[in-house]
DNA sequence: ATCGTACTACGACAGTCATCGTAATACGAC
DNA sequence: GTCGTATTACGATGACTGTCGTAGTACGAT
């Protein structure tokens, strides 16, 4: 691999489906609610997931090619960071109605 | 089969992955669609999906068991409706912004 | 150049999912 | 009871998903 740019998809090539159903996997709604939490932008490493390294890369590809982050590589992180902008725009109220609501639920349900 | 009697969570028992696990899917999503559009309860053979009647009534089981939709015998019908109100009180504006989302988009984009 | 950290690619695996056709059940109308 | 409509149960199938370990690449620091 020396390919270093990361494939993220246009504003209007994200679809609806595929952002709920990046957001319906307890990981990936947890990096979600982090990013929203910190506000800007997080390495991998930073976010600390119950799964291995690879899993959790896994998860990080599914929520960029859903268009729910964005991803740079800076150095030999990689930086993760909300695209709000555009999912705003798109559906709007929807970011935000899932992070409140995964964010007051109990911690019993936190996890699968 | 003799039980008439359907199962449905009880709304602490709905938990947000399920339901946006649920309207992840186009077929589902129209239902949803529809059911928000008309307002109350509908017959599954009043909404036709693209797909047969045996992945019909799949889909619908899925929207049951997340709790979103509401579903009961009524003669040989089974009739279906949202849980608006209960799918509010938990998860604020979700069921609006994903609707409103779903309707506004381009049919282009509403098939798998 | 070597080392350590951060991340990825690949392949494997078990589990879940969407899909369907066929056969069967439930109920109302006749 | 018989018929027709509405829906389901069951089993099968192929595709996708989440998980992981191992081996590897990229980059900054020394």
């Amino acid at each position: 691999m020396s390919v270093r740019v990361l494939e993220h998809p246009r504003v209007e090539e994200i679809r609806l489906e595929a952002v709920l159903r990046a957001l319906a996997d307890p990981a990936r709604l947890e990096v979600v609610c982090f990013l929203a939490r910190t506000g800007g932008e997080a390495a991998c490493s930073e976010i600390d997931l119950a799964v291995s390294k690879s899993t959790g890369t896994h998860h990080y590809r599914v929520l960029r090619e859903a268009g729910v982050i964005n991803q740079v590589y800076r150095g030999t992180a990689k930086m993760s960071s909300l695209r709000k902008a555009d999912l705003d725009a798109l559906f709007p109220c929807l970011l935000d109605s899932v992070i409140s609501a995964a964010a007051k639920r109990p911690r019993t349900q936190r996890n699968k």
